[in-house]
DNA sequence: CGAAACTCCTGAGCGC
DNA sequence: TGCGCTCAGGAGTTTC
């Protein structure tokens, strides 16, 4: 669930409560997750340290301390939350970071998550490699067009490449390209410069917007104060298979695209439109 | 090299 | 009520 409006709220509801907090003890439940570093290595890194900042790249949760950073990442149903010392453990409750007063406890039925810890000193492999930033000045029409010159996927798959550009999952990039009014199939070498005009505008407005909404909410993604995202409500085509169309009333298509849900309206998002210059 | 399938795990929802 | 099946928002790894 977590994208990266997901993840921007969460690192905004936990921010204020770990500013120079100073961190106690740690506690680790759970070692099966996607990675998770040695907890002797955390006991030794985290223990004693003060947060300096809490930040965002892609969908990783950054928390820096003075010798590097802590770094969390939602996987698919993963969650974090600020609650008082003592509060009684739930299932799935798998790490624990302490602070005086507080507890940051992180949750993840699925185990997709990860906690890593990065050295500055080091390359993180998870890190490198990864594309601009949705929001940032980097992510240009003209540099979309470049990139998706060079690939023959379709314009779905190229958009939620972490390579070409973060923080895109399922649902955004679906809602996306409705937007823009681009077939989710289109090949990404035949995209025109206007349309990759569409997609980069239409990316970043529905980000913002998710970001505004507090992310979105489908089965169980919580706010850090439990509370859900409410893009739900906002979402124009992901999951509204057989509804009518927002704008033209069609009913929403849905198909199977690289083994992820896809949504789009077969009118609004034909080749016939997509093509057309507007 | 790129593209697509496969993989990790639990839980919800469905049909029977 | 319960069983078995399918599906779910991520992303690195494997295979072709």
């Amino acid at each position: 669930m977590p994208e990266l409006p997901e993840v921007e709220t969460t690192c905004n509801g936990i921010r204020p409560f770990l500013q120079k907090q100073t961190i106690s003890r740690i506690c680790v439940r759970q070692k099966q997750l996607r990675w998770l570093v040695p907890v002797k290595t955390l006991q030794e890194k985290l223990v004693g340290q003060q947060v300096v900042s809490v930040k965002r790249r892609a969908k990783y949760i950054l928390i820096e301390l003075p010798s590097g950073h802590l770094i969390i990442h939602l996987g698919m149903s993963g969650c974090l939350r600020i609650l008082p010392k003592g509060t009684p453990l739930q299932k799935h409750d798998h790490f624990d970071c302490e602070f005086n007063n507080l507890i940051l406890r992180y949750n993840d039925p699925r185990r997709f998550g990860a906690i890593l810890w990065h050295d500055p000193n080091q390359t993180l492999p998870q890190l490198s490699h990864l594309g601009p930033e949705p929001l940032e000045s980097a992510f240009t029409p003209t540099y979309l067009y470049q990139a998706a010159k060079r690939h023959r996927t379709c314009v779905k798959t190229l958009i939620m490449n972490q390579k070409i550009v973060v923080g895109v999952g399922n649902i955004y990039a679906s809602e996306s390209l409705f937007l823009a009014r681009v077939h989710p199939l289109t090949p990404a070498n035949q995209l025109s410069l206007v349309q990759c005009q569409r997609i980069q505008r239409a990316v970043q407005k529905i980000l913002t917007q998710a970001i505004q909404q507090g992310g979105t909410t489908l089965k169980d993604f919580k706010q850090s104060d439990g509370k859900p995202g409410y893009f739900a409500l906002k979402l124009k085509v992901y999951d509204k298979a057989g509804k009518p169309c927002s704008r033209c009333h069609t009913p929403i298509q849905s198909i199977r695209l690289a083994q992820r849900a896809t949504y789009f309206c077969p009118h609004c998002q034909s080749y016939r439109h997509s093509s057309a210059k507007r």
